[in-house]
DNA sequence: TGTCGTCTTTGTTCTGGATCAAATTGAAAT
DNA sequence: ATTTCAATTTGATCCAGAACAAAGACGACA
């Protein structure tokens, strides 16, 4: 039950653009308020680095406008992008304070943060912030080991697929329209999709031009294409459609033991059939 | 075996091969009662499976001992394993029920079972228990994007290192001797380490026989080896020693986008050199 | 409008590992 | 011990995608 507007003080988070999807907005109002209270906005541009790899987290928070990449990098410069934070997402890492990924604006960012150690008394006092923490880094490592999957057995054109069908999901939702045909703008340069993805710029950009070829998606420019044959862009991703997740699923009657026997012999394929 | 009606008081857990170091041991002794009250034994042979890909997620628990793997598949067959679980590890999907990768056994294992729904209402009535399960998620959050570094993009050479090392830290305690030569045991087959390292057997095997010819590690049999450089093997790894985390990391003076300007140009590398 | 610098695309070559194949080891069952 | 069957190793070939190279495309700025 909402309290009348004049019987507390209003919050910037009234009007907030991702009020309604947020993390906070899922807890009790007394919460709300001293969340309000502790929370302030940072932007960043595009390139900039919001918390380095190894260095102890001083805030936390929410995005409320662009993209954040997680990346990890090794010694010799190589990158890999684990994970990326679309408007509403939670970003920083809690208890234990050291992040061991970079967290990067991939576009212009709006955040809105909280200093790490007050939200982190907050959970104390308030279970229900801490479930709902709790739900959300449940989400992120289904997310990450599904990742998992891609990386370590599938094809450049499943990955891409599997990339722009995330997109549909995750990406602005003011982006697309649910009929025939979905418009997808890329929020992320090559070189970062290509770290996300495991390959380089160089194989997306043939992948990509490939589907146009064969009717899958339109290219519009660079970053913005439209998905001509959503069912094909499934069937290509390899997965169910991911989009689709049924409450309760259909329980398999084969193990993944018998089905891998099953496949025994399959034929060598290009990814493209 | 039942305890006798006069021990009830005590707890079949205070005899516990885990209870130094579980999940359900770092919380107090009220809630130690209540969980003790709940658990139940189980025990899986190899190649069984605890609980499938996509099934309701039934009871949650404990590792007393043996290894479970955590594995997804796709509709053709192959497999990725997003994870392993040792000895006091907390297994299975709380707060939602449908687990969407596999859990099986690796090995012969005895398992600490609690009811989900059961354990689920106790977090609520305890949130220190929730803060335990938090704590313990954002570790494998972390591990999980650590696995994504390797299958996004380090070599063969680099993956196997990265394994035996990991087995050093995670593995059978009372397996290694922390002197200048550790024994590793591998408690899974050649398919399974596959499967986690995103390759082959056959790549596998290679890569381990060509350590053993440069005196890196000794192959007593194809699951027991010695690790007879071990500095060498953490260089092949091509990251930091894993085993020591300091507690608040030497600042990078430079951004890994620095790091990767200076890295331009870089010779190819079969991972051995 | 041109020029610079960055990002993306397209073309070519090369290789790390996958795949296919066969031999070897090893453990369980008879 | 001997047969079976599975797991591992070793050998030979092949290919998806990386690396290298060079040519557009596009935006920023003067």
């Amino acid at each position: 039950m909402e309290p009348l507007p004049f019987l507390r003080a209003l919050t910037p988070c009234d009007r907030c653009a991702v009020r309604k999807t947020s993390l906070c907005s899922r807890v009790n109002v007394d919460l709300q308020r001293d969340l309000a209270r502790l929370s302030h906005h940072r932007t960043y541009r595009l390139g900039e680095t919001v918390l380095a790899e190894m260095e102890a987290t001083s805030f936390v928070g929410i995005v409320v406008s662009g993209v954040l990449r997680m990346q990890k990098s090794l010694e010799d410069g190589r990158q890999q992008l684990v994970g990326l934070l679309f408007r509403s997402d939670f970003f920083g890492r809690v208890f234990g304070g050291l992040s061991d990924y970079a967290i990067e604006a991939a576009s212009d960012v709006i955040l809105c943060c909280y200093e790490r150690r007050a939200f982190e008394r907050l959970t104390e006092r308030f279970p229900e912030l801490e479930h709902q923490l709790m739900l959300n880094t449940l989400d992120e490592l289904d997310a990450a080991r599904d990742w998992m999957l891609l990386l370590g057995c599938q094809t450049m054109p499943e990955r891409v697929a599997s990339f722009l069908l995330m997109l549909c999901r995750r990406g602005e939702p003011d982006e697309w329209v649910s009929g025939a045909n979905l418009s997808i703008h890329l929020p992320i340069s090559r070189r970062d999709m290509a770290s996300y993805l495991g390959t380089t710029g160089e194989s997306i950009s043939r992948v990509i031009h490939e589907m146009s070829r064969r009717g899958i998606i339109k290219i519009r420019n660079a970053q913005d294409f439209e998905i001509l044959n959503k069912r094909q862009l499934v069937r290509m991703s390899g997965r169910d459609d991911l989009s689709i997740r049924p409450a309760i699923a259909a329980q398999s009657s084969r193990s993944p033991y018998e089905r891998l026997a099953a496949a025994n012999g399959l034929p060598r394929s290009t990814g493209f059939h």
